[in-house]
RNA sequence: GGCCCGUUCGUCUAAGGGCUAGGACACCACCCUUUCACGGUGGUGAUACGAGUUCGAAUCUCGUACGGGCUACCA
C-alpha cells in the first residue's frame, strides 16, 4: 500500500556543514534506517556563484565521520542519478513549460534594475510603504510588469526567440488556501494571496530550490521530506507545485525540524568563535580566507557521542534514557516525537554526553583515537601494554578526547619541575629516611604491581609509626611533579620500576636541601 | 510591516484534562577519596500573561506578550 520509505539530505556544497544540518541528516538516516528504507544525498548545486571548492569532499567527510553513510549519492551512485542538480539542469525547464502551457506560471523578461526599481526605489511600482518594506512580485504587481501576462505573444515569442534574457515564474493563485499535514505540526495553511510569484527557473536555465525540489523529489521517489523550519514559508509554493505538476496524491509527506538555537537567536558560526564552542561536525577551512573554524571531531568530540546530543536536541524516546547507541536510536526514533520548539544548544551538556559515552567505550575502542590525541602533542611510540593501562587509568577523567594528553602526559614525561612549595615546609629527617628505606624496598621488588607496592608502602609506615597521609602526597609529588593525576600506586605499576625508582631519586634532592 | 511557526526549571525535556509538575546538564551542599576527577546523597529552580470551556487545565479554545523563521534569478 504505502511506498517504499525513501528520504534524502539535500545540502548545497557552500561551507561548513553545522549542528543543524547534520541534524537533518541523522533524522533523515535514522527515519529510513528504522523504515527499511533508503537514505539519498543529493547535491544542490544550482547556484554557481555559491560553488565553494572542497565543500563537497568536506560534507561526504563529516557524514563518514559521523557514521551516517548514504544509500544514494554523487559519490556511492544508486538508480536515480545523477544527483548533482547541475547535471540535470535539462531536465527542469520542461517541468517549467510546461508550467507555463497550463497557466500556473509565465514568462518574465523583467531587468535586475527593474526589480530593484519594483522593491527600493522612491517611486516604487510596488507598493513599498512603511506598511509593507518589502514588496514581493506577485498580484498586486505582476500586471505591471515586463512578463508574457503583460507582453502580447507575439512581444513574447519575438523575445523568446532572441533568446532574451527572462525567467519562468510560478502564478500563484489570488484566493486559495492551501493546506498540508506537517508531520510534527499537524495541519499548516496558508493564503496564497500573500506568497509571492517565486522565480521556478533562473535566466542561466538552472531551476532555483523550488522547481528541483518538486521535480528531483519526484523523480527520485522521495516519501518523505524532513528539512529545516526556515523552510516552512515556501511550503506552499511546493505544495502547488506538486499539485500541478505530479498530484497531491504523489507528494512526500513533509515534517519541518525546529531550528537549532545559540546563545542569541539562530545559532551561527559566529556564536561558535564568540563563546568557544563548535558548531560544525569537523573543521572547515574557507578555500578563499584560509579561516578555519574548528569541528566537534577536532575538539575532540566521538561521533558517537555527537549523534547522540544531536539526536536529544529535540528529540526524546519518551522515557528517561539520554544514552543511546546509533542501533538504539534507530530501534526508537520517531518523527512524530520531534518537538516543534527550537532548542538551543548547550554546549556543557553536549561535553557531559562525550563524558558518558569515553567512559562507557571500552579501551580498544579507545586506542587509536588516543594514539592520535597523543601523537599531536608528539608522544609516540607507546607500548600497546602501557597504552592499554593508562587509557583504563585516565578515561573517567577525559570528557573531551583532547583530554587525554593532559591526563596521561604524566607517564610518558619524567617531571622537570616540582610542586616543592607542597612538601618542602613539612619535610624532615624522617621522610628523608623513609623514602631512603622505600627505595631499597622497592629495589628489590619482583612483584612490581599496584598492590603490592601499596602494601609494602603501607607496611613500611607501620614500621616506622609514622601516618600514611604524610608521604602519600609527597610520593605522587615525586612521580608525577604536582598533585594530579590517578592513584599513586597504580602510576608506579605503569611506570615500571626503573622509573619509579629514577623519578624518587631525582625528586629527593629537591626536597632535602 | 506582512505571513508562518513556536512558548514547562538558566539549558535540553517528561507529563497528550486529575499533579507533591518528573528526569538530565549546569549550579550549591554533604559523603567517598589525606591529589584531582569519577561515583553517591540531598538542595535551589519552571508551566509567559489574561480570559473562556470543564467538577477539574501545563494539557482544549480565544486574545495579548515575547521569541524565531520567511519576505532574492541563495539554498
Amino acid at each position: 500500500m504505502s511506498k517504499k520509505v525513501r528520504v534524502r539530505f539535500a545540502p548545497s556544497p557552500t561551507g561548513g556543514l553545522h549542528l543543524g544540518g547534520m541534524r537533518t541528516v541523522l533524522y533523515n538516516y535514522l527515519f529510513a534506517k528504522k523504515n527499511g528504507g533508503d537514505f539519498v544525498l543529493r547535491i544542490e548545486d544550482t547556484d554557481q556563484s555559491r560553488y565553494v571548492e572542497g565543500a563537497e569532499e568536506y560534507i561526504f567527510s563529516c557524514l563518514k565521520w559521523a557514521g551516517l553513510v548514504p544509500d544514494e549519492s554523487p559519490i556511492h551512485g544508486g538508480s536515480y542519478g545523477p544527483y548533482h542538480q547541475s547535471e540535470r539542469k535539462e531536465l527542469y525547464r520542461k517541468y517549467a513549460e510546461q508550467l507555463v502551457k497550463e497557466g500556473h506560471a509565465y514568462y518574465a523578461f523583467d531587468t535586475t534594475e527593474d526589480l530593484e526599481k519594483m522593491r527600493h526605489a522612491p517611486m516604487a511600482i510596488g507598493v513599498k510603504t512603511d506598511h509593507n518594506p518589502s514588496p514581493q512580485y506577485d498580484h498586486n504587481i505582476r500586471m505591471k510588469m515586463r512578463n508574457s501576462l503583460t507582453l502580447s505573444s507575439e512581444e513574447v515569442n519575438k523575445l523568446l526567440t532572441e533568446r532574451t534574457n527572462h525567467v519562468i515564474r510560478i502564478k500563484m493563485p489570488e484566493h486559495e488556501t492551501v493546506t498540508f499535514i506537517d508531520i510534527i505540526r499537524g495541519e499548516v495553511s496558508f493564503d496564497t494571496s500573500l506568497v509571492d510569484d517565486k522565480v521556478l527557473l533562473k535566466a542561466d536555465g538552472m531551476p532555483t530550490y523550488h522547481l528541483a525540489v518538486v521535480v528531483d523529489d519526484y523523480l527520485m521517489k522521495i516519501s518523505h521530506v524532513f528539512r529545516g523550519e526556515e523552510w516552512l514559508s515556501s511550503a506552499p509554493v511546493h505544495v502547488l507545485l506538486w499539485k500541478y505538476l505530479f498530484g497531491l496524491n504523489e507528494m512526500p509527506q513533509w515534517a519541518h525540524l525546529p531550528l537549532i538555537l545559540g546563545p542569541n537567536g539562530k545559532l551561527s558560526k559566529r556564536d561558535g568563535v564568540k563563546y568557544g564552542f563548535p558548531v560544525f561536525a569537523m573543521s572547515w577551512t574557507d578555500p578563499k580566507t584560509a579561516e578555519v573554524v574548528e569541528g566537534f571531531k577536532e575538539k575532540g568530540f566521538l561521533p558517537e557521542a555527537f549523534i547522540n546530543f544531536l539526536a536529544l536536541l529535540g528529540w526524546n524516546d519518551g522515557t528517561e534514557k539520554e544514552i543511546f547507541t546509533k542501533e538504539e536510536l534507530i530501534e526508537k526514533f520517531s518523527i512524530e516525537r520531534v518537538h516543534s520548539g527550537g532548542a538551543k544548544f548547550d554546549y556543557e551538556k553536549a561535553k557531559w554526553f562525550n563524558h558518558e559515552w569515553i567512559k562507557k567505550l571500552n579501551v580498544e575502542s579507545l586506542k587509536w583515537k588516543v594514539i592520535e590525541v597523543l601523537k599531536e602533542k608528539g608522544i609516540t611510540g607507546i607500548e600497546d601494554a602501557v597504552l592499554e593501562k593508562v587509557i583504563t587509568l585516565v578515561k573517567d577523567r577525559c570528557t573531551l578526547l583532547t583530554d587525554f594528553y593532559e591526563q596521561s602526559f604524566l607517564f610518558f614525561k619524567t617531571p622537570e619541575k616540582w610542586d616543592v612549595d607542597a612538601v618542602k615546609p613539612k619535610w624532615n629527617e624522617a621522610k628523608q629516611l623513609f623514602f631512603a628505606e622505600l627505595t631499597r624496598n622497592y629495589q628489590l621488588s619482583n612483584d612490581w604491581n599496584a598492590i603490592s607496592l601499596e602494601k609494602n608502602f603501607k607496611e613500611i609506615i607501620a614500621m616506622n609509626e609514622m601516618k600514611p597521609g604524610e608521604l602519600l602526597l609527597p610520593l605522587r609529588i615525586m612521580l608525577v611533579g604536582g598533585k594530579f593525576g590517578p592513584g599513586v600506586f597504580d602510576i608506579a605499576e605503569v611506570l615500571g620500576k626503573e622509573e619509579t625508582l629514577h623519578r624518587i631519586k631525582l625528586a629527593l634532592t629537591q626536597f632535602s636541601n
